[in-house]
RNA sequence: GGAUCUGUAGCUCAGCGGCAGAGCGCUGCAUUCACAUUGCAGAUGUCAGAGGUUCAAAUCCUCUCAGAUCCACCA
């Protein structure tokens, strides 16, 4: 036995021991089941992906206790993620998902996906995760589709899917509706414009969405403007004199500016729910690339900020412009992925009604079916719940799994959108009709479709089938090429990753953990479709972790430059030292601070772990002459036993409480300061003069702590077993049982 | 605007009615003893502030200040 336990090799070596001797998977005995977040199938390992610890210590916690406990692990294709990663490299090739048709893009990205998948589980295996990768469940597997497709068409069926133009909030650079979870808030300052605008003078951020202006709105108590209510006005602009319907309505501050709002339904989400209640024309002036149209006069064709400064300079040579307030602080709404500003643009959408299926969820969660550790996350997703909207589930992104709807070309030539790239390669846009009358036939347009864009018309619908492949093959039915949200699949992880066998003893499986940050987009979803489809909750218990921050609790970001990467600390101090270190002293719910520093020092508590097994081991070599003495216990022994049976007794309770970093302190603290400082320090002499009875009294002790420390600590605790026990020994199979009472359920 | 959380040693944070704690850092001492990745000893605090409840408050309540997060709004 070395003086030092030094992780690599032997970190390595007894992972492979435990994959050697299945000890990945489960034995038998009652079941304790959980579902690991999938990770993106092409991510590496970041320090986020550290706190997964959590879960493997239960896993081993909960195998100690005699539980047959499986972990199933899995990938997600995670489309919006995905694509993008993947557009960047395109961009760093000189080009853009435009230059493919939609079948070569995926496939692309297929393949860019599956070359990047497998690393982090080699790097999940290096921290010592005992999940069984066998099971491995990737969110575009085959039997998942199915289940998601069959989800939508029932969801279908029992009307909860609707189609709708939405005005949605559109990030024109990634090309994609975003859900409302998907966006940020920025404070940022603008020019805040006061244009005249007939007998008003209005404020306004947006003076190049002018065009689409088709109403003027005033507070109805707002005696300044009475008397022009439900009047038309006339309007000197850039475009010449228009006519404009002024309307009254309470969502005008009077206080705000001169209390006049100009409505642009078509780009503004609260100027679209207005135009709605006032029946005001929906005039889009700005297309889904983020260009001004036609509509504009000489403005078509000028992105929205190079449009806003002509605009705006246009105005003032007119003299339109009343004043500027280059002060203005208001919020911004960005893409959480690029930052750009987002354009409000109305585009037709899938959405489901969650009225009456979210019910259900706040239900369950209001009468603790579902328990949320900690607490506190059970009010967070309540307040959720209850101003949950219908959720749009429209993405315009190819890497994904395809909306399963089908629309009539018969008829409705004109008014299906489409692009897509012909036969010598160049991209094609406009109507079906268009395409047709310039020669090309149907099978062309589909095999080089990039994407088509189906309004929603008020009167004459185009007839749409919902169907898995049905109309493949049929020229009478073109595909949707919209993708579902990733949420909409990966909502679905829980009925896709057990077998059939599995749900009758597994399911509701044991407890979710996952970052706090996705409660709303992944927890409450999961519970959703769980109780749509199986009608039982997906997991009894849902424990939540914070974000992994620097040592001065920054968030880190390659742009702050202070990016840990956790294989390196692993390399450095094991893998042993790196889980402790995301456990030990960290409050549950609080941002969980990475520091080298601390890294090291539960490197030091490792080794700590191996020299006392390596001084009992020793001194059992040592003593095979010596002669048992009369057993007399002595004090000190029944003092190690009172303090050891307590330590063990508060470790089982806040193991159970899910308390960790609590558990994780008491046996530090005991084993360290009062078993090896204190204990052996007093019964060394005693062992030295032949007492075998001190050394089965510590090694008893020792070896029940190290059962304890082996969730936490799985590599030196296993590494220590095997010297006492035998190469082909395991602690995993071990058992780890109550000091007298029975376990108290907390 | 609505809600939640946080404020404790130099740093990062536990503790959440019963003598103010840990890790790292700091000071001094110990040296071939299982371990210097060690041991022993020590310094360091108006527990953000004010008021209240209590025999007893860092802990419970109210307010104030400071910071964070979530939701909604933002012409």
């Amino acid at each position: 036995m070395d003086n030092k336990f030094t992780p690599g090799q032997v970190e390595d070596n007894i992972y492979r021991f435990w994959e050697d001797k299945d000890l990945l998977r489960p034995e038998t005995g009652k079941t304790f089941t959980i579902l690991m977040p999938p990770p993106n199938a092409n991510a590496s390992l970041h320090a986020g992906h550290g706190m997964y610890a959590v879960e493997d210590i239960l896993i081993r916690y909960k195998r100690l206790r005699g539980y047959s406990s499986l972990w199933i692990p899995g990938t997600d294709h995670a489309g919006f993620e995905t694509q993008y990663v993947y557009e960047k490299h395109l961009s760093k090739q000189g080009k853009s998902r435009f230059d493919f048709n939609r079948q070569t893009l995926y496939d692309n990205i297929a393949k860019f996906v599956k070359d990047n998948s497998g690393l982090i589980y080699s790097q999940f295996k290096k921290l010592g995760f005992l999940a069984d990768w066998k099971r491995s469940v990737f969110t575009l597997d085959d039997h998942v589709l199915e289940t998601v497709l069959e989800t939508f068409i029932k969801m279908e069926k029992d009307g909860f899917i609707y189609k709708d133009e939405y005005i949605v909030n559109y990030c024109t650079h990634c090309g994609t509706s975003l859900s409302e979870l998907e966006t940020i808030h920025v404070e940022r300052k603008d020019p805040l414009y006061y244009l005249k605008y007939g007998p008003f003078v209005l404020a306004t951020v947006r003076p190049e969405t002018k065009f689409g202006d088709t109403g003027v709105a005033v507070h109805p108590k707002d005696k300044r403007y009475k008397k022009w209510v439900g009047k038309e006005i006339e309007v000197e602009g850039l475009l010449g004199k228009f006519k404009i319907k002024v309307v009254a309505d309470k969502m005008v501050d009077m206080k705000f500016g001169t209390g006049v709002v100009k409505i642009t339904p078509a780009h503004d989400p609260n100027d679209f729910e207005a135009g709605k209640r006032h029946g005001l024309e929906v005039k889009r002036i700005i297309n889904i690339d983020g260009r001004l149209n036609e509509l504009t006069g000489p403005y078509e064709g000028l992105k929205v900020k190079q449009a806003r400064i002509k605009v705006v300079e246009d105005l003032q040579k007119k003299g339109l412009i009343e004043k500027i307030n280059e002060n203005y602080m208001h919020a911004v709404t960005v893409c959480y992925k690029c930052g750009r500003d987002l354009e409000p643009t109305i585009i037709p959408n899938w959405f489901i009604k969650v009225k009456d299926l979210k019910k259900p969820v706040i239900e369950v969660i209001e009468k603790e079916k579902i328990k949320f550790f900690p607490k506190r996350y059970k009010k967070q997703i309540l307040q959720w719940l209850k101003v949950m909207h219908d959720w749009p589930i429209s993405r315009q992104i190819v890497w994904g799994i395809r909306i399963p709807v089908w629309y009539q070309v018969k008829g409705n030539e004109n008014k299906i959108w489409l692009n897509f790239i012909d036969r010598k390669g160049e991209f094609k846009k406009g109507t079906i009709r268009q395409h047709l009358d310039n020669g090309y036939d149907l099978s062309e347009i589909k095999a080089g479709l990039q994407q088509i864009t189906v309004p929603v018309y008020k009167q004459e619908k185009v007839k749409y089938i919902v169907s898995i492949d049905e109309a493949n093959n049929n020229q009478d039915w073109i595909q949707e090429t919209d993708t579902f949200d990733t949420w909409f699949s990966s909502g679905q992880w829980p009925l896709v990753t057990l077998t059939k066998d599995e749900y009758k003893t597994r399911f509701p499986t044991d407890v979710m953990g996952t970052l706090s940050d996705i409660l709303p987009f992944w927890v409450s979803r999961m519970i959703l479709f769980s109780l749509y489809i199986k009608k039982e909750i997906p997991f009894k218990d849902v424990y939540l972790w914070s974000k992994v921050v620097d040592s001065k609790g920054q968030k880190m970001s390659k742009s702050k430059g202070n990016v840990i990467n956790p294989i390196d600390l692993v390399d450095k101090y094991g893998a042993d030292a790196f889980r402790a270190s995301l456990i030990f002293g960290t409050g549950s719910g609080s941002n969980v601070p990475l520091a080298e520093e601390k890294v090291i020092g539960m490197r030091n508590f490792a080794n700590k772990i191996w020299n006392i097994g390596r001084f009992i081991y020793l001194n059992i070599k040592d003593q095979k002459s010596k002669i048992k003495t009369a057993n007399k216990k002595s004090k000190i022994f029944s003092n190690l036993e009172n303090e050891f049976n307590e330590e063990k007794k508060q470790y089982l309770k806040s193991m159970n409480s899910y308390k960790f970093s609590q558990a994780l302190g008491l046996v530090y603290e005991f084993i360290w300061h009062r078993f090896a400082d204190y204990y052996i320090e007093e019964l060394k002499q005693e062992l030295k003069t032949g007492r075998i009875e001190v050394l089965e009294e510590l090694q008893g002790v020792y070896f029940e702590n190290l059962k304890m420390l082996h969730p936490f600590m799985p590599f030196v605790t296993e590494a220590v077993w095997k010297v006492f026990h035998g190469e082909n020994k395991s602690i995993l199979v071990e058992r780890l049982s109550f000091p007298r009472k029975r376990e108290s359920r907390s």
